[in-house]
Parts: structure tokens; C-alpha cells; sequence
DNA sequence: AAAACAGTGGGGAAAAGTGGGGCATCCCTG
DNA sequence: CAGGGATGCCCCACTTTTCCCCACTGTTTT
């Protein structure tokens, strides 16, 4: 599974590089999300499949289920690995989570984290400082 | 099936194009009908037979579901891709949804949404606004 | 030190998206 | 009943975007 702290570089096609360790298991393709804190998540299909599943199951009838399902599927997007080992980030992708030049991908054991550069530093800063507290939460999780 | 969002117009003649990525599947016909939000939905002629089969076994005796059955049966229209994959949305379709000339082409899973592009851009900033709930919901669903 | 690999950039071909012209059909009108 | 106009459909053509391939650079490995 993914994992690791990668910094790469978006081009002007709006392509990323893939870290290389991460490459044979997306070979079968993967799918791309707006996550939460405004990074994107990607999964591999088979993972994505059982996402989709349950949110294509939720009561369309339901105001908060629709808006739900749009924000996630909707917001998917699959993508392959070029030759290069690369994908193309759609533009709706990429002004969502802010992303400039400069990208941190980060593996979080079954899904794979992208931010821009900046937000990621923030972020981590700000975590580090609050790490006490965080802990704190956590024990609740029997960690 | 259908995932992702595309920013796509409709010319003088009430056509647009489906993104290409769905054609193939479509290619036996699909149904568009008035959907929930103010938004068009479009199902492929099999999950439109269910949809329908359901919606006719509401109970007709209760006013909500007669109104609802109506919205979406009585708005029905079938149509084909042409030879440049694209169809035409009847007046009183566009009408309903308030399409304009720029609109948003979203994939849901077994269901594809045309919206109207500020329509669209109004409903997702309110839904990422509470992101809180979405979190929620989420963990509710195991992910 | 040479070779291999990862990451980055760009150029060209192909496909997708968009707009418009032309022909057949139908209806209305003279 | 014939002519004119409107409507809808089909096809063609242009523009933009996407995809695929090749090339260069820097880093790591043998």
C-alpha cells in the first residue's frame, strides 16, 4: 500500500508524475476525488468501487444524500497512466484544492493525498504544533 | 458507468454534446427527464425501466407521491445521440432547469445531471460550505 | 564512470467539441 | 393546388483540447 512524502511539479498540460513505487499497483487504473481540507484523494478502482457502490445507494429522495453523492461522484474522475507514468488532472480538480506549480503526494496506506506545496506546509505546521492534542483525541480510538 | 463533471454548451439549435467518455453507453438510447434540484437527469433505457417501475408502484393515493411521479414520468423524453454524439433538450426541458448557454454535464453513477453552470457553481459552493456534514455522513458510510 | 531510471518538458497527430449550411418535410397561406 | 416559409435533421468544417510519443536533465545504482 501507499506510503511516503513525495514533492513533485504540476506542467502546463496539468500533469503529475506518479511516484514510481506507486505505479504498478494504479496500473489498472485509479480514480481521482475532491477529499477533505481541500486536498485530493485518489484510489485505486477497486477501492473506488466500493465507495461508489454505497453512495450510488444512498435515497434519492433525500436532500443531504444528493448533495452528498454529487460532491463525491461527481467529483470523480478516472484517469490512466500515461507512458511516462503520469496523469492529467482535470481543471475543476485542480482549482478546487488550490494546486499550484509545486505538489506534495503523499501516501496514506490506502489512498494517496495530493495538496499544493503551500497548503501542505500550512497544514503540517499547525498539526505539529497541535500534536498533544490531537493524541488526546485519538486514545478514544483505542490507539 | 458515469463519474466526473464537464463544463459543456448548448448551441442556438437546444443541442449538446454528452462527453465523450459516455457515448458508448448511451449508444442504445437514453431517457432525460426533470430531476430533483432543478436539474435534468438522464438515465440509460434500462435503469430508466426500473426507475419508472418504481416511481409507477408509488402508492397513487398520496398527494406527494402522484406530484412526484409526475415531475418525473410525465417530463420524460427519449432521445439519440446523433452522428457528432450529441442530443437535443427539448424547450420545456431547458426551461425547467434554466440551462442557459454554459452548463455543467456531472456523472452520478448509474445517473448523468445537466445543470445550468451558475446553477451548478451556487449548489457546490453551498455544499462545500458544509463540509462538516459531509465528514459526517462519510464515517456513516465507512469510508 | 557508465548505465539505468525517475522526473520534467514539449511537439505533433488524433479526437472531441462547437457552429453553421443545406436539404427534405410539413404546414400555412394565397 | 401551388408557392413560401418555418422546422427539424443530417452532414460538413473549423477550432480547441487531449493524447501519445520523443527528448533532455538530474539522481541513483552497479
Amino acid at each position: 500500500m501507499f506510503i511516503g512524502e513525495h514533492s513533485h511539479t504540476i506542467d502546463d498540460k496539468g500533469r503529475v508524475s506518479v511516484p514510481a513505487k506507486y505505479r504498478e499497483q494504479l496500473s489498472e487504473g485509479l480514480v481521482v476525488t475532491r477529499g477533505l481540507d481541500h486536498c485530493l484523494w485518489i484510489y485505486t478502482k477497486p477501492e473506488w468501487e466500493k465507495i461508489a457502490g454505497k453512495l450510488a445507494a444512498l435515497p434519492i429522495s433525500q436532500k443531504k444524500s444528493r448533495a452528498f453523492a454529487r460532491l463525491m461522484l461527481a467529483g470523480a474522475w478516472d484517469a490512466e497512466l500515461d507512458s511516462q507514468g503520469r496523469i492529467v488532472l482535470p481543471e475543476y480538480l485542480r482549482t478546487y484544492s488550490g494546486l499550484g506549480k509545486h505538489v506534495i503526494i503523499a501516501g496514506l496506506y490506502n489512498r494517496i493525498e495530493v495538496w499544493d506545496e503551500d497548503s501542505w506546509q500550512t497544514y503540517s505546521k499547525q498539526t505539529q504544533e497541535n500534536s498533544d492534542e490531537i493524541a488526546e483525541g485519538m486514545s478514544e480510538l483505542g490507539i
